[in-house]
DNA sequence: ATCTACACTTTGATATATCAAAGTCAAGGT
DNA sequence: ACCTTGACTTTGATATATCAAAGTGTAGAT
């Protein structure tokens, strides 16, 4: 139906897009999103507006039609679930899936994709914490703050990742800091633009505040069932 | 590496070719194996033999080279993996993933293929019965022949399904005709230019020579273990 | 020996997707 | 008001893959 090319556009300025969808997305962006030129997206960008997915304001930006939009979503949806199928049917390590899934995600089929779905149990969120869109079109936007707004002595668990980099991932694997896991966070050091992390099940860590905002949490409310030494 | 069009070409030209791949592969039947126009195949060929992958004679035909066959192998060996995943792991029907498989084969990493490869332990063939190339490039030879080529009286098994045709193989799975089920040849009329199978496990069905011609069985040596009435 | 068909090749065109580099717009600084 | 500069658009080119239709070669028929 669509090309890989315009399914990656659209996908692309949806992930760039802010969650309400309303504010324009700068073409440079979009065209780094991708991994072309801005010369290139512009003229992607006229054909895609031409057929109603996105509107294109000259020298302002894009931004998705509904219709865009639920392009979008089910490229995402794909993706996601194709990242989900390889980490926990095939066994592949999670810092490996996205790069596999950006080929597949233009080629699965919905008959593929729903079978997927269902011996998957209809997952909500991918290995990293993203959430699935559902085959409706819906997705959750429910907001998370970065591990980087919080302070020393607060006790979290881990949602979503939004860096891809393999190594960091492995990083984040090797210490206990993967989604559902809980950490504790000993201390901040404005000055050194650091934090130092206790994962619940792992050995203390430090990280820089960067690398910290890619780490998405939830306060952690009801006390975890704290492993006690024996 | 290379591009969905070069991979059909090789593949399509694999399965064209026979057996020792010797024999020049006519333009027509490459062009309308892979579903394009003569011009067009006389184009891409030329690029083709440019690279090595294989020998063109103009207004011969063309013939894989040692590296060309390789390449082909490879698609040929994900496409069957493929099938025989779609079918095993996710419950499609053996009618539906011929389709599903001419696009995965082109995006699937060899990392993905392995994986999928270890967990169905490494089939020798897919569900039509077709022969799984392995990874080192190797490929089971053996020939069948086809049920057409038997008399009345004799007792055979079903081996191959040489027609991806979704309603011929839907009609097959509905009469007990799948790769390893067995089948006695009730009747032959030559006028008619039918046989009258009867499947151990179905009601008996009469049948074309040509549709006969695609089935290829092995004769029944060792007696089946006979369902006897009770 | 010549002709005729058909298979094949060539040519000219189209569609899609891309880049480099030249040109343009406009916001902010002076 | 005018410049400067960076972001964006336009232009001209390339790569790949395809088709329609015109041209050509050859094997077999006469
Ligand atoms: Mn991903
Ligand atoms: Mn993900
Ligand atoms: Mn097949
Ligand atoms: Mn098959």
């Amino acid at each position: 139906m669509h090309s890989t090319a315009v399914e990656n556009y659209l996908k692309h300025l949806f992930l760039e897009q802010n969650d309400d969808g309303e504010e324009l997305v700068a073409m440079g962006r979009l065209a780094s999103a991708v991994g072309v030129t801005p010369g290139t997206a512009t003229t992607m960008v006229k054909t895609l507006a031409e057929s109603g997915l996105l509107d294109y304001e000259p020298r302002g930006g894009v931004r998705l039609t509904p219709a865009g939009r639920k392009l979008a979503l089910h490229v995402v949806r794909r993706h996601r679930i194709i990242e989900t199928f390889l980490v926990k049917v095939l066994g592949l390590d999670w810092s490996e899936v996205h790069d596999e899934a950006e080929d597949l995600e233009h080629v699965i089929s919905d008959r593929v994709l729903e079978k997927i779905d269902q011996i998957l149990n209809h997952p909500e969120r991918d290995p990293h914490g993203d959430p699935i869109p559902t085959a409706r079109g819906t997705i959750d936007t429910a907001e998370h703050e970065s591990l980087a707004t919080y302070d020393a002595g607060t006790d979290v668990s881990v949602v979503r990742v939004l860096d891809q980099d393999p190594e960091f991932l492995q990083f984040l694997a090797r210490h206990r800091l993967r989604p559902g896991q809980r950490v504790a966070i000993q201390g901040r050091d404005e000055v050194a633009e650091a934090m130092t992390l206790r994962p619940e099940s792992g050995n203390p860590v430090t990280i820089g505040i960067g690398k910290a905002a890619k780490i998405l949490v939830r306060a952690a409310t009801d006390a975890a069932p704290e492993r006690r030494e024996s």
